[in-house]
DNA sequence: AATATATAACTGTGATCACAGTAAACAAAA
DNA sequence: TTTTGTTTACTGTGATCACAGTTATATATT
């Protein structure tokens, strides 16, 4: 999933787009915790390659947001504060939003049944308490959104904010994952306006949809 | 203008940092032109540094879309499809209308004033026929907005649509300046929604300028 | 035992080199 | 003149080293 790159075919990727790909996958699963230390030579260790490839991944993210580096000290994961996660996830609905309302004028009843198949899969993730693959499902589930947008700007940017908030909402999962789970009806009403091609009530429930996330932290 | 960066105290910036910030201003100013090529040696010889920082600026506009890198082949400034062009502005309108209604909330007399300055001075610039002018007055007007909804990741995204239209707008510019400026009205009027506080009318009338500079290449 | 000091380990940063693949320039053959 | 083949210059990529600042550890010192 999501290992594709806009810079170079895969079979000519070279390493550093290697590593920024494995790194951008475990921050959205939620594999790399907030406040984790990454440095250069040990990654580069750990990847049994030199330091050069590592270096130039660890820098990106860093530009990205996904990573945060101070001079002379290990990057490290950030450790979002409620506000930063609140502006993060406001983006995310504005960018959502517009995507379901391009989105429910031109889906097709193939995209209505591989929607309904991943909202399928959040379920089972919920039930087994298997934090990972719902992240992974809950991404996959509105990156095709963005992809039916067909927008390869919004479809980037909506991937940051899903790299950066990966580590945030996997420690919120794991501290409370048995409360009821919103998100599901809220995904089948989602579901149900993009297939009745309602592209106002498909923008409105993303946008809140967007929220739910954020009520992990919320008493 | 637009020199701050958020990984580093400007004391002890380092150098891929320094030129990352040079180049990126050249690239909001219209100052590098669609198709331009950027080499790390040659650029590296006329910072006179050593190629590493020059190295790590090109892959980070690389990976945010401001250059495109091919293996083995030199980086260069893109020369938007008109369908990229677009995407990127409807991206645009979709942040900077999530912008204007926070900032209509938010606004106080001062934040008017400098609106109107900045206006006043993108209409100098046109009259005088200096396109890097009136680029980087119109980015400065726009990111006060945004400066205004006190998002910084909205910031962020959007400084980066500005990073990959300067050189697009900076060519449409100059081929036609001539042309009655449908932005001064525009502008105007976004300011008169902000003093108002409607939050809703600001969000309408941005979400329509942003779709000016497209109109550059339609005819 | 508590505190101060010095030592060691670790950090990103920048420079420099070798390498392989690309593009352009030039020369030779038709 | 046109085409083909060869050489030359240029490209990003990865590895390796020296450097300076940070952090943690261990060693004195009181």
């Amino acid at each position: 999933m999501a290992a594709e790159n806009t810079q170079f075919t895969s079979s000519t990727l070279n390493l550093s787009s290697k590593v920024y790909a494995d790194l951008k996958l475990k921050l959205i699963l939620g594999n790399l915790k907030p406040g984790q230390t990454l440095s250069i030579r040990t990654l580069a260790e750990a990847y049994d390659h030199g330091s050069m490839p590592v270096r130039e991944a660890l820098r990106q993210l860093s530009s990205e947001g996904a990573l945060v580096g101070e001079a002379k000290k290990a990057y490290r994961v950030p450790d979002l504060s409620a506000n930063e996660a609140t502006k993060l996830f406001y983006v995310r609905a504005a960018l959502e939003g517009a995507s379901a309302e391009i989105a429910a004028k031109t889906v097709r009843p193939k995209d209505i049944k591989h929607l309904r198949q991943l909202s399928t899969k959040m379920d089972e993730a919920w039930e087994a308490n298997n934090a990972g693959s719902f992240l992974e499902n809950n991404f996959l589930f509105h990156s095709y959104i963005y992809a039916m947008a067909k927008n390869s700007v919004l479809e980037k940017m909506a991937e940051n904010l899903y790299i950066r908030t990966g580590p945030w909402l996997a420690k919120g999962i794991q501290h409370r994952l048995c409360r009821p789970n919103a998100w599901e009806a809220s995904h089948d009403g989602i579901i149900d306006a993009l297939a009745l091609g309602d592209s106002a009530e498909a923008r409105r429930l993303i946008e809140a949809d967007s929220g739910w996330g954020k009520q992990l932290y919320e008493d």
